[in-house]
DNA sequence: GTGTATATCTCGGGG
DNA sequence: CCCCGAGGTATACAC
């Protein structure tokens, strides 16, 4: 990883056009050639960056960095205060937990959780405008299009919307009712859901954890 | 900004929890006190960051940054390979040029680009739910809500659907028509609008940009 | 503060 | 490769 200190000017012409006017910024030059320039604020964004893959052009204190797309990076050097390279390796890369995926797992696992009797159909059902989280049916065999969320706002219930109307025009499932499931439900997202006769289920990640780690226990 | 090259173990405990195992990386410290950790890849986004406002205490190796709102991050050196501060100052900020806002204008300007015979009722048309990007009518008087967007997704289609639930309750305008108008516009975003009774256009930035210059040399 | 809409979103998964 | 959905989304802006 290259880090240079600069006073420069940056322009970038791509997707929208924009410009830096000139101050003292970081420039980070990543070992896979990504480009990212930091002002010092404003969170971990930089003012301006150009992904791999490209192509870095260095010459009189002008850097030139283009892509594939036809994107263009330029940076005009005024002065150089600092600039030094490292060798970091590879990282071994973060290892996450609480997140949607493992929550979908969890319910899958134990749609009991969601609705005493339900048993499930399928994960990530499909339809023309893309997958149903999970398909289940009661134990009077009525169909359920359960929406998984960590935190559940309103365009959630939008998406469940849709699935609906496209799985209520399969008569081998209709009529299929529709659950949202999150974590935390946010008032207008349990209001809306409502409106459309949506049930909303409020569901505790760690004692879903807990009931997994419990039937683990009986083997 | 500091500069810490380091290697170390990471830990974030917030909205999930997260481990970074022993590696050399980049520790980012801006001025307002956002800390971010980078590998030597990966694009612009750190493996793991803390946005301001924090507190982070600096002891015995170990570095520890909370935020109000209870997350933590904690990072464990174990090696410290460089360690550097500079002064960079206050940017002047990024000056940007081909997002919605300015597409709006333009079409705002000539309507009659997305459709023959357009006019401009009102940019930013107010409704209970917020503001439509634009409302025009076309020669027969026929009213239209237009949503505006850069890249067509299905939600743009979602929010251009709301509106026209609100607006079709105006018997002075009823009945309003929708249309959705891009740069590009994604096949399922199509697929819903036209389930939907919207229409859709695919609008030429620079041909818009084009049309306008050439009315302004007409002066 | 919450709620809403945008982003050169980034990132990862699946066809 | 594109399409699509999720994100510790972040960020700006209105109410």
């Amino acid at each position: 990883m290259r880090l240079v200190i600069a006073r420069c000017t940056v322009d970038y012409d791509g997707r929208l056009t924009a410009h830096l006017p000139t101050a003292i910024r970081l420039i980070m030059v990543k070992a896979d050639g990504c480009v990212a320039i930091h002002a010092d604020g404003g969170a971990y964004k930089p003012l301006n960056w150009m992904n791999a893959p490209n192509r870095l052009r260095e010459e009189e204190g002008t850097w030139t960095v283009t892509n594939p797309k036809g994107e263009k990076l330029t940076i005009a050097m005024e002065e150089v205060l600092a600039d030094s390279d490292h060798d970091l390796g590879i990282d071994p890369g973060l290892q996450k937990d609480g997140v949607e995926s493992h929550l979908q797992e969890l319910l899958a696992a134990n749609p009991g959780a969601l609705r005493h009797g339900f048993r499930l159909v399928r994960r990530e059902y499909p339809t023309d405008i893309g997958p149903v989280d999970l398909l289940c049916r009661d134990d009077e065999g009525n169909a359920f299009a359960v929406e998984i969320k960590r935190r559940g706002e309103i365009d959630g219930v939008e998406q469940l919307t849709r699935y609906l109307d496209f799985l209520n025009r399969d008569p081998t499932l209709r009529p299929v009712r529709g659950v949202f499931a999150a974590q935390e439900i946010k008032p207008q997202a349990k209001v809306l859901a409502t409106d459309r006769d949506i049930d909303w289920v409020v569901v505790d990640y760690d004692e879903l954890r807990g009931i997994e780690s419990d039937e683990l226990r009986l083997f």
